[in-house]
DNA sequence: TGAACATATGAACAGCTGTTCATATATTAA
DNA sequence: TTAATATATGAACAGCTGTTCATATGTTCA
């Protein structure tokens, strides 16, 4: 079956004024990108507990009862979009929350999904 | 190299209370499935058109530049959870923004990428 | 009716992801 | 120094994802 250029309800001007509201790809990317790194259970968590406070790796791992290993490459993950940040306290790495559109994320998504069920 | 119980911060108890505060792992799991559906180009163009206005499936699109079934796909993985919501009209279905969760989800993640550039 | 348009869906494949294991690096304290 | 603790990283593998192709279903109108 062949699929015609446009159906009846497309205007290809408003569709072009439209396509312009669309950040361009590199934005559409790096969005995308902070996604994927919020599609995580276990990174979901790590959010979670920092968000009630700092923490160093270890206890997150505590926390989390996944390996070190696994903690520490979704922090990196984390750590790379900005959606924590990092500081060194003697031979501790503490990370916390990078700022409020990360808090704010995590809660309109918790919200999203408690409104229904 | 052995890893051992718990590193010197760690504080059992007050662990336990902190994990007491991250949702429960069907709330986790909803969360990271939303966020997974966010975590697509293609779905996010698709958001950010619907954010402007309602659109059926062949503006989409016409506007997306991929294939009809790619488009059909993503809409449907949107749907189900409740990113977007569907109305017939006519021999057109009608794609729109479920609700002010999903423009502040995409609002902050864009503020966050553009934040720093 | 049936032809044309509009949308949905299943299969399949290439590419990506998260975890663990093994190991490296960094810091402290003795 | 060295030992112990804390964290990071590379490799590798199983499992998942998004796209397209082919096709099915739904809707309108002649």
């Amino acid at each position: 079956m062949f699929m015609q250029d446009k159906c009846d309800r497309v205007n290809p001007e408003k569709i072009k004024a439209l396509i312009k509201r669309v950040p361009d790809t590199e934005v559409v990317t790096r969005m995308s990108a902070v996604f994927q790194a919020l599609q995580s259970d276990t990174r979901l968590r790590i959010l979670f507990l920092l968000r009630e406070k700092e923490m160093c790796v270890c206890e997150l791992e505590q926390a989390l009862n996944v390996t070190q290993s696994a903690v520490s490459h979704g922090l990196r993950t984390l750590r790379q979009l900005d959606l924590v940040r990092v500081r060194r306290e003697g031979k501790f790495t503490i990370y916390y929350i990078a700022d409020e559109h990360v808090r704010t994320l995590i809660e309109m998504c918790l919200e999203h999904v408690e409104e229904k069920v």
